[in-house]
DNA sequence: CAGTATCCCGACGGATACTG
DNA sequence: CAGTATCCGTCGGGATACTG
C-alpha cells in the first residue's frame, strides 16, 4: 500500500497518520509548549507534589529565575499547575499539578526514562558522525 | 509526609524523582533535540514507514526546507532516523527510524495524542487567563 | 522568599535564490 | 527531486539588578 492517499480511508487521518493535519498546527503549538526547555522538567518534579518556588529552582537546577517564572506562568495559564501564595512572611507559593497536568506525567516520565536509557547510545551516535564525517 | 527530604530513602534518587539529577544536564540536552519544534512530529510521520524529502515537506506541511534538512540532519546523526539515497534521477532518497528511534514513537504517539485530548480544554484555561486578568 | 525588569546575545527559523 | 547558501527578523534564554 504504498500511498493509499485518495482513498475514502486515509482522507480522515491525513498525511501523518498520528495527525488529523487539520489540528497539526494546534499540535504544533502546544508541543512547543509543553516539550519546550523547562516545562517538562517543571512537570516531572512537581509529580510528588506540592513545590515551593526555590524548590523548583533547585530540582530544576540549571533553570534562570526568568525562565522559571515564565514557565510557571504558562503552565498555569495553560491549566497544567496551580499556584498558590499564602499571605505570610516570610512569603510563600507553592505550586502543584492540576488533574489535567497530571495526565501529562506518564507521559513525561516515559519520555524522560527513554532518554534516561538511551543517552549513550545516542550520544555514541552524535560523536561517530562529528567525527567519522 | 511534608517533605521527607533528609532521610536516607530520598537521596538516592536526587531531587526531582524521576530524575537521577547527575543526568539532568543530558536529560535536559537531549529533550531539548527530541522535543524541538519538529523532531516529534517527523519522528511521528515516519511511524508508518519510509518517507521521502518531499513526502516529508508536505506532510509536516509547515515546515521550510531550512527546518526540514536541518532536523533531518539533527536526527539522522542522534541515530534516530537513517537517511538512503539511490543514485538515480530523478535523484530518491528515503528516511526511515531507526529501532532507536522506532523506540520513541510510542512515546510520541501518547503526547500527540494527548495534545490532541485536551488541546480544548487548554485552548480553554489560556483564553480565561488571557481575558480574566 | 518570590518574584519582576532590563539588557543583550545567540540560536531558531522563515523566505528566497541557487545547485547537482 | 533533494537539497545548500544566504539574508534577516524574532524569540529564547542567561546575567544582573532591583522590589514587595
Amino acid at each position: 500500500m504504498e500511498h493509499a492517499e485518495g482513498s475514502a480511508a486515509a482522507a480522515s487521518r491525513g498525511p501523518c497518520a498520528a495527525i488529523p493535519a487539520d489540528q497539526m498546527g494546534f499540535v504544533r503549538q502546544i508541543l512547543d509548549r509543553v516539550g519546550d526547555k523547562w516545562s517538562m522538567l517543571i512537570i516531572a518534579c512537581l509529580e510528588d507534589g506540592a513545590l515551593r518556588y526555590t524548590d523548583l529552582q533547585r530540582d530544576v537546577s540549571g533553570i534562570s529565575q526568568r525562565m522559571l517564572s515564565h514557565t510557571l506562568r504558562q503552565l498555569q495559564q495553560d491549566g497544567l499547575i496551580t499556584r498558590t501564595a499564602y499571605a505570610e512572611v516570610p512569603p510563600r507559593v507553592e505550586y502543584t499539578l492540576t488533574p489535567l497536568g497530571r495526565g501529562l506525567i506518564d507521559i513525561v516520565k516515559q519520555l524522560i526514562g527513554w532518554v534516561s536509557d538511551h543517552h549513550d547510545e545516542i550520544r555514541a551516535h552524535r560523536d561517530r558522525a562529528a567525527a567519522g564525517s
